[in-house]
DNA sequence: GTATTATGTCTAAAAAATAAACTTTGCGAT
DNA sequence: ATCGCAAAGTTTATTTTTTAGACATAATAC
């Protein structure tokens, strides 16, 4: 039997909202609401929920402030946000590298030695 | 105005197993649904679906031959298809080089010359 | 004090992903 | 030969996800 396998893929960042605001988050200090809403070019509803599920991930720190128009909302990357990005871009970057073993091969595998 | 822009991502190739397919043909002649179904490791109705959206989209050529317990569906990569992988791994690694400007940097554009 | 505007959230609608049920037909057992 | 089983796909229905528009809140301008 074959042994191939395809990288694990997290479904969390494989979204192109949320990995724009964790790519912003990660090189950056901190973020507010209405500058990542500016350039993530999203919409503020998207970008509320987006940022919702990733703070309930752990990726993310969310600090509130004020409500109504004087309320400000700042978010932080976590250590673990910023180490699930890392793996997710090694994943993908493996991915790239992949080579797809032949048929032939896979099936020799599975009868073979 | 800042002139900072995210990479666009193509939505196409942005789901886990369009994208492996992808990455399978891009490296094989040539492969079989069957065995598409393998290392993909997906179910035979998801990956019937996401050929056909590939295949619509011009990258993929699909070749059938008989019908029932017979069938036989082979795949290839275009060279669209293979423009269009290619593009969409640039994409993402510029997506993971980004530096994004901080907020004042921004503002500063703004209103600035 | 009323209207307006900025900042977010909630929710409903649209789109996408997924899997389960269905179809077709070759093959093997009886 | 025929009856049932299995293999290869497709269709369709369900679930999940994404997205945007309506809503809420409160500060500021008039």
């Amino acid at each position: 039997m074959s042994t191939f396998k395809f990288p694990v893929i997290n479904p969390l960042l494989h979204n192109e909202l949320r990995l724009k605001i964790m790519v912003a988050l990660d090189s950056l200090e901190s973020a507010d609401f209405v500058y990542l809403c500016q350039i993530t070019d999203s919409t503020r509803g998207n970008l509320s929920v987006q940022i919702t599920t990733l703070k309930e991930a752990g990726y993310l720190e969310v600090s509130k402030s004020g409500l109504g128009r004087f309320s400000h909302t700042v978010c932080r990357i976590t250590r673990k946000g910023h180490d699930a990005l890392k793996a997710y871009e090694q994943g993908l970057r493996r991915m790239f590298e992949q080579r797809v073993p032949d048929k032939d091969i896979v099936e020799a595998k599975k009868y073979g030695q």
